[in-house]
DNA sequence: AAGGCGGGGTG
DNA sequence: CACCCAGCCTT
């Protein structure tokens, strides 16, 4: 199976990398030896996200925590507004997290260092590790898997088999700079509805372009169906300040939002609507509107109502509150309202 | 091994 | 709309 010509491809590809390599700002400094705070956010900040969008974040990032040691002094209020808006939240407290570990004991001095941190798990240990310290450990991402795929044809790559061939592709003369670069081809050039192979450096080794349907490779995954939800939200307050809860547990936890009920199965909105007024001690006014929210594995819809709470807790900033998009959209239904009133129709 | 976890880009 | 994105953690 590995007929590849594994030298020859490392040669192609890296020489189309020295050409044509993307200029990120988190790419500076010395091959194998760039700052470690930088790639470390980087690498958190593109989990599962595009480059494009993780560059909007990084500066923003990196002015505000400019150092591990600021990160980790940080409120983690903070560094959740700091990441409002990119999603997976857990990805900002674990850095969070391991940044005060970081403080403490100094950056991790090899793979199995950084794998031990929360929110490092294969991928970034070997990106972190390979890129600031040289060492040869290959990246297994969304990039690598269908590169490789490709190249060997394969329609069902398992993790295992795309580690175990990403394993033998890496140059151990220069990793970060391989990782890296079968990275960029799966990004600008082995990308997944339109590869531009014509230009691709490996189009001359790769089985999935010599079978002339290189898209087939890899099959696509199996996804998990769309949940559909939804609640009922109160507006305690207005649109600049409101009474907003910390939202806990795995969905947007460290976030906060408005207060909010999920409709229970076999449940009519209006009992999720006492339950909620019930809980916050309000009285619920007018209906302000519903907003529908996706979020890749389940769609909202929210009903929010106004209402008044005499004894409810203090009302906070919402623009210096770190929010999700739906409560931002619920928000947003008030905003609209207010501005109507001095915006004639 | 499988499912949960955001939000947006692309064809 | 379907499918994907510099994955990780929990069960």
């Amino acid at each position: 199976m590995t007929s590849l010509p594994v030298l020859q491809v490392r040669a192609a590809l890296l020489a189309w990398f020295d050409a044509h390599a993307r200029d990120l700002p988190w790419r500076a400094g010395a091959e194998g030896r760039r700052d470690p705070y930088r790639v470390w956010v980087s690498e958190i900040l593109l989990q599962q996200t595009q480059v494009a969008r993780g560059l909007t974040y990084y500066d923003r990032f990196l002015a505000a925590f400019p150092t591990v040691q600021a990160l980790a002094a940080a409120p983690e209020a903070d560094v959740l507004k700091a990441w409002e808006g990119c999603g997976y939240y857990a990805r900002a407290r674990n850095l969070h997290r391991a940044a005060k570990e970081v403080a403490e004991r100094g950056f991790p001095a090899a793979y199995a260092g950084w794998l031990a941190l929360p929110g490092v798990g294969p991928y970034t240990a070997a990106a972190v590790s390979s890129l600031t310290l040289g060492e040869a450990r290959a990246v297994n991402d969304g990039n690598v898997r269908r590169v490789l795929a490709r190249l060997w044809a394969e329609k069902t790559p398992t993790d295992a088999w795309v580690q175990a061939r990403a394993d033998e592709v890496l140059d151990p003369a220069r990793p970060g700079a391989w990782n890296e670069a079968v990275m960029d081809l799966g990004a600008t050039v082995c990308t997944p509805r339109a590869p531009r192979c014509p230009e691709c450096p490996l189009a001359a080794h790769c089985a999935a372009f010599g079978s002339g349907q290189p898209t087939a490779y890899p099959a696509p995954k199996l996804r998990a169906k769309v949940r559909e939800v939804e609640g009922v939200a109160l507006l305690i307050g207005d649109a600049r300040a409101a009474v907003l809860e910390r939202r806990e547990g795995s969905l947007l936890g460290g976030l906060m939002g408005l207060p909010t009920e999920e409709r229970r199965e076999d449940e009519a909105l209006q009992d999720a609507l006492s339950r909620l007024a019930a809980r916050m001690g309000a009285q619920v006014g007018e209906p302000l509107g519903t907003v529908t929210h996706g979020m890749t594995h389940r769609r909202m819809t929210l009903h929010v109502y106004a209402a008044t709470a005499p004894h409810a807790p203090q009302s906070v900033s919402v623009s210096a509150a770190a929010l999700s998009r739906l409560d931002r959209k619920a928000l947003a239904l008030l905003e609209a309202r207010e501005g109507s009133l001095f915006a004639p129709t």
